[in-house]
DNA sequence: GTGATACGCAACCAAAGGTTGCGAAAGGTG
DNA sequence: CACCTTTCGCAACCTTTGGTTGCGTATCAC
């Protein structure tokens, strides 16, 4: 049973630049390669270069205005990363709690044994 | 505000291979190098260096067995793990809820200006 | 027009994921 | 014991990726 998750999203969004950027993007609504690079420590064409994974990946849109280009988060399919996130999340935790539950039952019977 | 992420953490379980290694140390509660390798899609030694990461990281913790050294997940650090991937999910997915309903707000307000 | 600003492109560098090759320790079996 | 197999660890090497500097070009503001 694989994870059925997509590597290119996670992939995206695994990068710690690129997630201090989505946050940027989404907490300001815009922002341009330099307004992020001015607040990540990173040069502008660092930033350039995540923006165009995030892009291939289609969490962040832009648009071209005058001499500088906008970007802005897709919404519909951070959402749709979000969801892989918290569906990676609870599968390992079932398995955990499997795990869990395994040992507790091992534990049990080996104390009804005695 | 940053996200509060542990990226130490974030990039253990951020690479695919890593991921697939957990899900199967899960499943089948140990497992070594090479079997691990086996039922993936690289060799031996390219697992070897996936399970130091996972090891400084704190997430697997191995016994050596003989002539063989088996790994197992720690589920305390897989938990803690799951918590803040849960977390970031929740925190977009906080904001992708404001950035909707300030957009509703606004063509609200436009409606009624109109 | 001139100067500042924002961008794109290219060369270069270091770290990370992956490979092959090899030698050594631990187990089985005659 | 001697031999063969298995499992591992170490080292060299290759490629991709995140990051840098340097430079040319387009746009805006005066």
């Amino acid at each position: 049973m694989s994870t059925g998750i997509d590597d290119d999203l996670w992939s995206a969004i695994g990068d710690p630049t690129r997630r201090r950027m989505i946050d940027l993007l989404l907490a300001e609504g815009q922002g341009t390669a330099t307004t992020l690079s001015a607040r990540l420590p990173v040069t502008r064409q660092a930033v350039t270069k995540h923006l165009t994974v995030l892009d291939r990946a289609g969490l962040v849109r832009s648009t071209p205005a005058g001499r500088e280009r906008r970007y802005h988060v897709d919404e519909a399919q951070l959402a749709r990363a979000v969801a892989q996130l918290q569906s990676v999340g609870t599968l390992w935790d079932a398995r955990l709690q499997r795990v869990k539950s395994l040992a507790e039952a091992i534990r049990r019977a080996e104390n009804t044994k005695k």
